[in-house]
RNA sequence: GCGGGGGUGCCAGAGCGGUCAAAUGGGAUGGGCUUAGGACCCAUUAGCUUAGUGCUUUCGCAGGUUCGAAUCCUGUCCCCCGCACCA
């Protein structure tokens, strides 16, 4: 068979006949499957991308054989560091580099034959979708939702810009690995708080794996405490804890090192000079290695704080290990029950004071070793002696809030989405700066506010700046002289709603028609990497609901349900062409056709699980792919013996493939599959012609979503009209699945197979009898029969008939206790249905070895001998 | 440190209370086919043992629940992956 032919040709019919165009349906349940659209820099594609992509096909296809109206689109993710990080180097324009990258890898992903509707595709460098980031972005700047602020920010040097909290990975830049510096600058911010309990709660809502649900509430970081207000020089500091019971244990109190007021409060004093400087110094590297190796360092502010509860005046410390962005950027420092307090108390010699002791022993300042951060009672506390530490955490906050000096809170680790990036190829941030107006934003009929083309991009900085005509502009509501805003906004913005402008694609007057996102979203399976866990995925789902305030759609969330798929790996590593391992489409493709590779990765391990690329597991699914082919190709007319048996399994195959697809299991519905087709080979002689086409009809459109190509050709082979894509789904009738009619099946199968073997070892050529015992025991005699032929062989004869089918027999089954016995009456067997097995199939014995069968009951005829040679009963039979 | 996921036969990888010495593929060994190789087909692939069979050991390690455990519980060791000075 000629797979790339035959690829060509069904991809070419498929997008002549447009199969995959879907429109909205009332009349049809509605089902939305996604991959991660991809950043096209790679003009390739690799083993990778190709495991996710076919792990979404075979979804579509899927549901669109049980009748789904299925929408199942493609696009780019096109703005991006890389295309302009190649303008750079190369010399060409970022548009030209991306359009090129776009045609490179569409055409490759059509090679593939996933079942897109192609009509969808967009991109989101150009104007007419980012147009709609800009007018979203005015509208949430309406809504107090996009705002401009200061605040300390992660910068990266080798980027050269600013990047949100979910770009920086281990205090590196994600894109480039470069170590993350803080600076306070002001930016463009989303904000995402304002949908935080939202956020967190509907979590729970969602059909996503544990893993990744998880890494979201960390990421959302929500801890109960309390503010308690402390005062310096009569001003009050509040400073949020979750350990409220330690009150009275506090010595001294930390600042951040990057604190935005931290100037503020060492103004004048003495220590302002070493205190900034010290300031300064934190506001460099934050790689992990760095920190661990500084330890906890800090600076006496000069300043003194008053414990509202306790009155203590406690000094001020700037320190590098309290975090600006948390909390109140403050802490308030109990050394005795907290080990970075801890620490730093004795690094710099301040004072300790235990207030929590356990039960078993009795703590001494003097003799501590590390903080305390067990549960205990309290001491030294006033009021609250004497009290478990869990109690006093609910009763001084009682305290504190009856007293007015601080209140319950709840405190989160998510920040706003900082959306500003001082590149150029992104979308425009939509703003003006007048000096008398403040900022506003450009009018909505001026948009899409298009990237300048008059850009230089060899210059240090953001090429934006280069535009003259581009910033300077008039203001839109005095006119007069204004500057317009050069960032651009992150690529996240992007991605944050594309699913819905896959809805209605070419809609011009709205970002997309409420009618269709309304009828498409949320998306039913969407597929792609788990790195996205904490970016894209927060993003999108804070998008998706301030557009339905905005009234714009119906649903909470936009992706139901989320599977994160596994890395294919090679040699140990990640398959990447810069590593220079990936296998790519195109050379699989020549060798063994698409459907091989698909086949292959759907098959080798769990889709969620990482796996191995290797070179054998390849040629064993051509094998496969062989295997099932070859069915197609022969015309049989057998008997019909095994007729009953072929529909029972016929009917668990579907049942299993099914199950697999349903439960994201494909490796397990391509086992299913290939015993099916295995056993079709088999059995081949034994099946009549009206049956097997049912067969093959059946493997056909099972087989299809893995095997989509191949399976048209079959499908078309049995003279069926195409297309085997848009045929019915099967369904399966429990009832027609009969265990116990397979298993009886089975053991006459084996004795056919039994005497083939005998009589081959024992060199008869021509029976004229052949004698088969019922029950346990017919076995035994057929023994005794064999040694009568006193042939050399006996013994190999014998095991070899033995090995192969007296597993299977009662005598096995039988072990099953009795008290279950009657919940699983199935895998009891009776004489009864032994016998009648061999009844049934001793027409084709004759037939086959032409001579008679005779069946005699082995349980009257041999039962002394029996009993003598069998074991006792199994001891478990005998209670 | 916190959180998540794992440890299965030569390898990969299913199974997740009884049809489990454990699917499926790869590999290996033997046999068939073939001028030969490839492809294909068949058998074997924990150990001992029998004519059938039986027994022992095995699903990281140690216990427990159960008539019965790879599967459930407890402890323990190891591995991978997130987040991480979050007050």
């Amino acid at each position: 068979m000629d797979f790339k032919a035959i690829q060509d040709k069904w991809q070419k019919r498929w997008e002549e006949k447009k199969i995959f165009k879907v429109k909205e349906n009332s009349k049809k349940k509605k089902f939305y499957v996604l991959e991660m659209f991809p950043y096209p820099s790679a003009s390739y594609l690799h083993m990778g991308h190709v495991r996710n992509y076919t792990m979404g096909d075979v979804v579509a296809r899927f549901k669109r054989m049980q009748g789904f109206n299925v929408l199942y689109p493609m696009g780019y993710d096109s703005f991006g560091l890389p295309a302009e990080n190649a303008a750079k180097k190369a010399g060409i324009h970022p548009k030209e580099y991306t359009e090129n990258a776009i045609t490179n890898i569409m055409a490759y992903q059509k090679a593939l034959g996933n079942s897109y509707d192609w009509d969808r595709v967009l991109a989101t460098h150009r104007p007419e979708y980012y147009k709609w980031n800009q007018y979203f972005f005015i509208k949430l700047f309406e809504k107090g939702l996009a705002y401009r602020g200061e605040a300390p920010v992660n910068f990266c040097d080798s980027c050269n810009t600013v990047l949100a909290n979910e770009e920086v990975e281990a205090g590196k830049c994600w894109r480039c690995g470069t170590e993350v510096t803080t600076k306070s600058l002001s930016q463009w911010f989303l904000k995402t708080t304002a949908y935080t309990e939202e956020l967190l709660n509907d979590i729970d809502k969602l059909d996503w794996s544990d893993k990744i649900k998880e890494i979201q509430r960390n990421w959302i970081g929500k801890s109960h405490g309390t503010i308690i207000n402390f005062t310096i020089d009569g001003k009050v500091w509040p400073v949020f804890t979750t350990r409220s019971d330690t009150v009275f244990g506090v010595t001294f109190m930390v600042i951040s090192a990057q604190h935005p007021k931290l100037k503020e409060l060492v103004k004048g004093t003495k220590e302002e000079t070493s205190v900034m400087a010290f300031s300064e110094k934190c506001k460099k590297a934050r790689s992990r290695e760095e920190i661990e190796e500084l330890g906890k360092e800090g600076a006496f502010t000069g300043k003194y704080a008053v414990n509202p509860i306790t009155n203590d005046k406690i000094p001020v410390w700037a320190g590098n290990f309290v975090l600006a962005e948390y909390g109140s950027g403050m802490v308030m420092a109990v050394p005795t029950h907290d080990q970075r307090d801890f620490e730093f108390a004795k690094k710099y010699s301040l004072p300790l004071k235990v207030v929590i002791q356990p039960k078993n022993k009795q703590l001494k300042e003097s003799e501590m070793s590390e903080a305390y951060t067990e549960e205990g009672i309290l001491v030294n506390s006033g009021q609250f002696n004497n009290i478990e530490n869990k109690t006093a955490i609910e009763k001084i906050t009682d305290y504190i809030e009856s007293k007015n000096l601080g209140k319950r809170t709840v405190n989160y680790k998510i920040r706003d989405w900082l959306i500003s990036r001082q590149r150029y190829w992104g979308t425009p941030i939509p703003m003006i700066y007048c000096e008398k107006c403040g900022i506003v934003p450009v009018p909505e009929k001026e948009l899409p506010l298009l990237l300048p083309e008059d850009v230089s991009f060899t210059e240090k900085g953001n090429p934006m700046l280069t535009s003259k005509k581009f910033q300077n502009v008039k203001c839109p509501k005095c006119g007069a002289k204004a500057r317009r805003e050069t960032d651009t906004m992150g690529g996240f913005m992007d991605s944050s709603w594309y699913f819905m402008r896959y809805c209605s694609p070419k809609e011009k007057k709205t970002a997309f028609s409420k009618e269709s996102v309304d009828y498409w979203m949320p998306v039913d399976q969407y597929i792609g990497g788990i790195e996205h866990a904490v970016g894209h995925l927060i993003y999108s789902r804070f998008f998706t609901k301030a557009l339905r305030d905005m009234g714009l759609l119906k649903c909470d969330e936009p992706f139901n349900a989320l599977f994160n798929q596994g890395i294919v790996y090679r040699d140990g590593k990640k398959m990447s062409k810069s590593a220079g391992n990936a296998v790519m489409q195109d050379e699989i493709v020549k060798d063994y056709g698409i459907d091989t590779a698909r086949l292959f990765l759907m098959f080798v391990a769990s889709p969620e699980k990482e796996m191995e690329w290797s070179s054998a597991g390849i040629e064993g699914s051509f094998r496969i792919v062989h295997k099932l082919i070859s069915l197609f190709e022969d015309k049989p007319k057998g008997n019909g013996t095994k007729d009953k048996l072929i529909i029972s399994k016929m009917h668990r195959t579907i049942k299993e493939v099914t199950a697999g697809i349903e439960g994201f299991r494909f490796n397990n519905s391509i086992i299913a599959l290939m015993e099916y087709v295995n056993y079709l080979h088999r059995e081949k002689e034994n099946i009549s012609e009206k049956v097997w086409n049912k067969a093959l009809e059946t493997v056909c459109v099972l087989a299809s979503p893995f095997m989509p190509h191949i399976c048209e050709e079959c499908w078309e082979k049995l003279g069926n009209k195409p297309f085997v894509s848009l045929e019915k789904w099967p369904s399966f009738d429990e009832k027609k699945i009969d265990l116990k009619a397979e298993a009886i099946e089975q053991i006459a199968d084996n004795v056919a197979s039994d005497i083939r073997k005998v009589l081959e070892l024992a060199k008869i050529e021509k029976p004229a009898k052949i004698t088969l015992f019922t029950a346990n025991k017919w076995k035994y005699e057929l023994v005794e029969q064999v040694k009568k032929l006193n042939t050399r062989n006996a013994g190999e004869i014998i095991k070899s008939v033995m090995q192969t089918s007296l597993k299977q027999h009662g005598q096995d089954v039988m072990k099953i206790v009795p008290k279950l016995a009657e919940k699983l009456p199935e895998f009891v067997f009776e004489k009864k249905e032994e016998e009648k097995a061999l009844k049934d199939s001793a027409a084709a014995l004759e037939k086959e070895f032409n001579c008679k069968i005779e069946i005699v009951d082995a349980e009257k005829s041999t039962q002394q001998k029996a009993k003598q040679a069998m074991p006792a009963k199994p001891a478990i039979l005998a209670e």
